[in-house]
DNA sequence: GAGATAATTAGAATTATTCCAAGATTTTAC
DNA sequence: GTAAAATCTTGGAATAATTCTAATTATCTC
């Protein structure tokens, strides 16, 4: 896993933001984006660990922290319980196994979230919407 | 504040669910319904010790977990950080004011939440939907 | 009222995260 | 190209939120 493809937009979004781009944020990003599972930021180092054995934890926290101020990653947070990150960027839901304890991604139609950011009265800006569904999906194979 | 007006429904919601109404959980759910400003449980045990000084956190957030078992009460978790309590149980959304901090109520036109859900692909079933906006409230006073 | 069950309590333990100060790396200015 | 400045990373200590544990207290049942 090497971090080519994404070095560039990586770089750029870093470089807006007058920062840099660093052997260990980009494996982060990385490890976000090769698989989406929504993990913690134990799950990241765990991960990271693979590519740079020497990375600290607090590093990955500074680079998930980077990655979010940089509009690059989702911060999740339902449940207490540890944050989780989501380097999906096109407007989403989250579904919320209770079962598995998994969050799926779920697409929304265009336009929903601002139908649903309608419903604020007057004096309320919402800048974001967060939808969070819980239940029980169906195992794809069963 | 003395937890009468609440008590019948309490009782009877605690012993549907095999529990009893004590002291500190009439005390704890009173402090909720008298000031929705959606508190921790830091600042349920600051307010619950004016009533029952000897109170424990511990208990606090034991009283708390339970009247969230027996459907009384929501706890609420966006960012990091402690988990908040919310004792409306109509549907309702929540919107975060970045600048003060605060949590207000949103109220739902009826079926919104079903619509919202309706967005769901075949396979997963919602049991619960939470919608949560972020962004400035207009000062009511200015 | 004795025994069983449930709840409360204080403090220890755990978990998640942030802080800090030292060292390494990169950039900038000459 | 090198020195100084700025930025990053690192490990460990510190903090914050919550949960656990074991002992005590209160309540319910018969």
């Amino acid at each position: 896993m090497r971090p080519t493809i994404h070095h560039e937009s990586l770089t750029q979004r870093l470089a807006d933001s007058g920062m840099r781009a660093t052997p260990q944020r980009e494996v982060v990003y990385s490890v976000l984006l090769t698989k989406r599972d929504h993990p913690t930021a134990d799950e990241v180092f765990a991960r990271v660990k693979g590519e740079l054995p020497t990375i600290s934890l607090a590093t990955v926290y500074n680079c998930l922290e980077t990655l979010v101020q940089c509009d690059l990653v989702r911060a999740v947070n339902f449940e207490r319980g540890p944050t989780r990150y989501c380097p999906n960027l096109a407007p989403h839901a989250h579904f919320h196994d209770v079962q598995t304890g998994r969050t799926h991604d779920v697409e929304l139609p265009p336009g929903l979230l601002d139908q649903v950011k309608s419903v604020l009265p007057a004096g309320f800006d919402a800048n974001s919407v967060e939808i969070i569904f819980r239940g029980k999906a169906a195992t794809p194979t069963s």
